[in-house]
DNA sequence: GCTGCGGCCATGAAATCCCATGAGCAGGGG
DNA sequence: CCCCTGCTCATGGGATTTCATGGCCGCAGC
C-alpha cells in the first residue's frame, strides 16, 4: 500500500529519488503516467495492468472513454529504478506536471502520485475542512 | 478496545511512548494518520485495512472521493514500536496536529487518537459542559 | 568527435535502533 | 498500618545504518 507524503528534489536530468518505502512495491516493474488533477501517477505493474483492463472494457463508441484512454496511455512510460532508487521522469511529463527542481510524492493506496509543490499545497488546503471530511466518512459508513 | 486518556511527552526526535495498555493491540502492525478535528489516529493493521478497502471502492471519477482518499492516504504512515514501546510521529503529522513537546493519547473504541494538549482541553471542556453533552446525546438514540 | 543520456560511485545528512537511567506503582513483609 | 523491595514504564542520549543527492564515467546517437 502506498501511503505518506515525501518532498524530494528533481535534478536537471529529470531524476527523482523514489521514497524508500515505495521501492519494494515497484521493483517488479512500474509505469508513470499523466493523472487526474494535473499530477503524475506511479503504478506498480500489476495495478497498471488492472487499470488497462478496465480501460479496455470501456466501449469504443463512447467519446469520453476514448478521451480517457488517450489521456492515460499517451502519457505513460515504463520506468526502472537505478541502483540508488531513482527514477527518470520523462521531460514531457515534467513539463505537464509543472515540476521544477522539487516535487512532492504522495501515497494513494494503490499508486503513488507526483505533484509540483505549489499545486499540492493548494490542493491540500482545500481538503482540510473538518465538515467536508466528516461528510465523506459518513458516506463510508464509519 | 482502546479506552482511557494518557499524557505523554514527544521528544525532539518525534518519539512518543505508546500507552502500555495499547501496545499489545498494535504489535501486529499499525498505521498513524491525519484524522478529523485536527488530531491524529492510530489504527491497528486490520482496522486500517478495512478502512482502506472502503476508500478503494470509491470511484476515481468523483472529485471529492479523490480528495478524501488523498487526505487519508497521504497523511498515513505505517509505524513500528521500538523496544521501549515508542512510536515515531512523522514531522508532517506533528506539524499538522500542532504537537510540541507534549501530547494527549485518548482511546476511541477501535482506534486511539493523539491530540495537542491545548486542543484536547478545549474540546473536552466543550464536551463536559452538561448542556452541550445532553445536546449531542439527543438524536443519537442512546 | 562531440553531445546528451543513463548508470554507478561517493559523500554528508538524517532517521532508526538500542542501551542506560530514573521515577512511579504495586505488592509483600514486618 | 507502614515501609521496603521489585518491577514496569517513561524518557534521554549515543552509535550505527539507511537514505537522498551531486558528480563522474562510459556508451550511443548525431
Amino acid at each position: 500500500m502506498f501511503t505518506g507524503e515525501y518532498r524530494h528534489s528533481v535534478d536537471d536530468k529529470g531524476r527523482m529519488a523514489v521514497p524508500a518505502k515505495f521501492r519494494m512495491q515497484l521493483e517488479d516493474g512500474a509505469f508513470v503516467s499523466r493523472w487526474i488533477d494535473a499530477c503524475l501517477a506511479i503504478f506498480p505493474k500489476n495495478e497498471w495492468d488492472a487499470l488497462a483492463a478496465k480501460a479496455g472494457a470501456l466501449p469504443i463508441a463512447d467519446a469520453s472513454a476514448r478521451t480517457f484512454s488517450r489521456f492515460i496511455f499517451a502519457g505513460a512510460f515504463e520506468i526502472d529504478l537505478d541502483r540508488q532508487g531513482r527514477m527518470v521522469i520523462p521531460a514531457s511529463l515534467r513539463t505537464w506536471a509543472g515540476l521544477n527542481g522539487d516535487a512532492v510524492v504522495v501515497g494513494a493506496r494503490d499508486h503513488a502520485e507526483i505533484w509540483a509543490p505549489a499545486r499540492w499545497d493548494d490542493y491540500r488546503r482545500a481538503m482540510e475542512s473538518p465538515d467536508e471530511l466528516a461528510q465523506h466518512l459518513t458516506g463510508l459508513g464509519i
